[in-house]
DNA sequence: CTAAATTACCCTAAA
DNA sequence: GGTAATTTAG
């Protein structure tokens, strides 16, 4: 009954295939060094594998799995977890190179995604419907504000992300609402913040969720714990089915996550972790790093291998990044050396405001690129928050040097995206009430708060749900105008249900699109927003037909439906990461640290080395908060091969205003020896001159999957003065407020007939510009709310 | 009830 | 610097 027994008809193939693999299997020995070779042949017991950055880790890895598949195991009974998917597919192309496409079988990905594949299979075993949606961050936040306002408390004392984070760190920790309830120190934390009613709402969200048929992140690792702890055939199944359990970035998994690998390696003990204590930085969702420094606890005949030799760094930047980390107390014991060449020092840029920060590493590119011949995809610029890409994406249009921004705004988190999911997921599983919530009067038809409240009370009183009551708005005598809304809104939704029947995803969503006029909305409304919201849209409605076109796999391991249905789409696109995105394009890469986790470069700039922003404010009250960031340093640092640049402001805007900031506490941390001080020229004024059109810069808009789309709107200069055709609507506007004359400025609109804003007088500093009306003289406006239109 | 205008609010990292 | 919430006008 084990679909799995069908591959092994694979390896009764024939000597000749043996040979083939045992030459390949000698060829992929060759290319490891001791240590490595034995963390690939010692495949039987627990198996830590600490392994340093360049360390040749993720080959190691690969080859393991490649070792076990072809010296017999059946790649169905392979299950690797890694940290992201993109990861897992690379491996997966690796191995399958190496034992040919026996590779397709192993079970690989993130917990997320391969949890959320078995909890499909096992769903109905849970009271899960098969078709479950996953809530993302954004829509349990969502359902959390819901739940606070249905419960009549305020979302001052309540805030959504406050309380989603502690039931998301309840869950992780195994906290269930009653132990929550029951947990004093908890408890009091919550009367001590102003919200007893925490646990209520924790109980209530659980409850909606499962009502909606719903999942969020946490929840994919949690089902799948309970799953295991509850159902011993369950248990049992999937115990036996993993011969071999391995763990990438085992520093980084949580208690959570801790607990299932230990269950589900149970019966064969065959599991091997890979990790790197030092490289431990997401203690913000969780990761626990004693995971890794108990493994040995935990599993007392475990052997360990520790790579220690780096084969990407120059010495220089492995000394360094050694220097670093030694400020550390907490860490497992391990010398990290190359053979490499010296290298050259690294350089520290000092600039005065995050602008001329932007310049001057644009210009280090733009220079260096001519010196060594260096491809754009030789080099990233890594920072500690997604808010700082901005000045480096200005500085590189500039330029014209081609870039990707990974992460942010995920493509998939944008507005107009999540509307037509949000249609795309209610049609699947009408129970969703996150997503109808999302789209019942969207676009807008008349059917408001009001009238939603009055067919929740219904649903409630009837003890059913709110689809329900919507589906048959007719019994419920609501008036004539309303019956009428609703009924239009249902009858849509079912017709795309029936469809849902017969036709593809592509078709589904087309069809979605083009009832709902989400689509031709936008395209109508010609703004530079609404356009690009259009082309995003498009983009998705792409990826979708790619996916409906896309040779059919026939079932997976499970006889999964993978068919091209929009269900399955859904699964699939669900747990899509922000680092999943990108392509191999030659584009120099923006991305966070954390983004840049497991990645390699030849050149590395690692920008904005201030205090309370890399160290984090809110990290540096704590050693170990300060010390997760400095291993986030030293990961940064390690991506590098050749060279090294650090860079920091003396200055620069943070939540519009500017400040004027310290250099990092890091920075003193390396030997002064290493270090070339470049830059210390201020420069007269960064932003000044650039007159042409900023949308002339080449766009970024990529393929779905590539990174999300950057408009290049209206860009702002400082301190020059515009000449301006038309009034703002009212002429006599000025600030409302003049209490905040002095707090920075921002343009918030962007339309502007058909000109753009280009110029605007006033400081930086200021909030409020003088602008020269051609009509109107000379009037102070606020920045923020000012409609203008450009004349030159 | 909608749509536009105005103001408030958030703010580290991310599956 | 972006979006959600609230206010206002129709």
């Amino acid at each position: 009954m084990e679909p799995l027994s069908l591959c092994i008809v694979t390896f009764a193939s024939g000597p000749h295939i043996n040979t083939a693999k045992q030459n390949m299997e000698q060829d992929y020995l060759k290319q490891l060094n001791e240590v490595q070779r034995q963390a690939v042949t010692t495949t039987e017991g627990p198996v830590m594998m600490i392994a340093g950055p360049g360390s040749g880790k993720t080959r190691t890895l690969t080859y393991r799995i490649a070792h076990l598949v072809a010296t017999g195991t059946d790649a169905f009974r392979v299950l690797a977890l890694t940290f992201t998917n993109k990861a897992a597919k690379e491996m997966k192309e690796r191995i399958h190179e190496i034992v040919g496409p026996e590779a397709r079988n192993l079970w690989m990905g993130t917990f997320h995604s391969v949890f959320s594949r078995i909890l499909r299979v096992e769903a109905e075993n849970i009271g899960y419907p098969s078709n479950f949606v996953i809530y993302d961050t954004t829509d349990s936040r969502n359902l959390i504000k819901t739940i606070v306002k249905e419960m009549n408390l305020s979302t001052d004392d309540y805030k959504p992300n406050i309380l989603s984070s502690r039931i998301s760190l309840a869950k992780n920790n195994l906290i269930n609402p009653q132990a929550y309830a029951n947990n004093f120190n908890l408890t009091n934390q919550d009367e001590a913040a102003g919200r007893p009613k925490m646990k209520e709402i924790y109980a209530a969200y659980i409850k909606r969720c499962k009502a909606s048929g719903a999942m969020d992140f946490d929840d994919l690792l949690l089902k799948m714990h309970e799953m295991l702890e509850t159902q011993p055939e369950l248990r049992k199944k999937y115990q036996e089915r993993f011969h071999y359990v391995m763990v990438d970035e085992y520093q980084d998994t949580n208690h959570l996550q801790y607990r299932i690998i230990k269950s589900l390696a149970e019966y064969y003990q065959n599991i091997c972790v890979v990790g790197d204590d030092a490289q431990s930085i997401y203690g913000f969702r969780g990761a626990n790093i004693s995971n890794i420094l108990n493994f040995q606890k935990d599993y007392p005949n475990a052997q360990t291998f520790k790579l220690e030799q780096n084969y990407r760094s120059t010495k220089r930047i492995v000394s360094a990044a050694n220097e670093i980390i030694g400020n550390n107390q907490k860490q497992l014991e391990k010398i990290i050396w190359t053979d490499n060449t010296q290298g050259e020092k690294i350089v520290l840029f000092k600039s005065s405001s995050d602008n001329d920060e932007g310049n001057r590493v644009a210009d280090s590119i733009f220079a260096s690129q001519l010196r060594n011949h260096h491809k754009n995809s030789d080099y990233a610029i890594l920072y500690r928050t997604n808010a700082q890409s901005r000045a480096f994406e200005e500085s590189l249009r500039k330029k014209n040097l081609r870039y990707v921004v990974y992460g942010g705004v995920s493509f998939y988190q944008r507005k107009e995206i999540k509307d037509l999911l949000a249609y795309m997921k209610l049609i699947v599983n009408p129970k969703d009430e996150e997503s109808l919530r999302r789209v019942i009067n969207y676009p807008t038809r008349g059917i408001g708060d009001k009238t939603v409240l009055k067919m929740k009370t219904i649903a409630a009183e009837q003890g059913i749900s709110l689809w329900e009551v919507i589906s048959n708005i007719e019994v419920y005598k609501l008036g004539g105008r309303i019956t009428n809304a609703v009924k239009g809104f249902a009858d849509m939704i079912k017709g795309f249900q029936k469809q849902l029947l017969t036709q593809d995803a592509y078709a589904v969503a087309f069809s979605v699109a083009k009832t709902t006029k989400i689509l031709s909305n936008y395209y109508n409304d010609q703004t530079v927003e609404s356009l690009s919201k259009y082309e995003n849209l498009q983009e998705l409605l792409n990826s979708v037909k790619e996916f409906a076109e896309a040779d059919v796999v026939p079932t997976d391991a499970e006889g999964m439906p993978n068919d091209n249905s929009l269900g399955s789409y859904l699964q699939q696109i669900q747990l899509h990461t922000s680092l999943d995105e990108g392509e191999d394009e030659d584009a120099i890469k923006l991305m966070t640290i954390h983004a840049a986790k497991g990645l390699e470069f030849k050149n590395v700039y690692i920008v904005g080395m201030e205090e309370d922003l890399f160290p984090a404010r809110q990290s540096t009250a704590t050693r170990e908060g300060l010390e997760e960031e400095r291993r986030l340093f030293y990961v940064a640092a390690t991506r590098a091969e050749e060279r090294l640049f650090l860079s920091y402001a003396t200055g620069r805007f943070r939540h519009g205003q500017f400040n004027y900031t310290e250099p990092s506490r890091f920075l003193s941390e390396i030997s002064p020896m290493d270090i070339d001080m470049v830059g210390t020229t201020i420069r007269s004024n960064p932003t000044k001159g650039s007159y042409g059109r900023p949308g002339a810069a080449r766009s970024l808009n990529r393929s779905t999957g590539g990174s999300y789309k950057r408009n290049n709107t209206a860009q702002v200069e400082k301190k020059r003065v515009v000449r301006v055709t038309a009034p703002p609507p009212d002429p006599n506007f000025v600030a409302s407020d003049p209490n905040k004359l002095e707090q920075g400025m921002r343009v918030k609109h962007q339309r502007f007939g058909d000109g753009e804003i280009k110029v605007i007088e006033g400081n930086a500093s200021n909030r409020i510009a003088t602008i020269d009306f051609e009509d109107y003289g000379k009037k102070k406006i606020m920045m923020k709310y000012a409609k203008l239109q450009v004349l030159d």
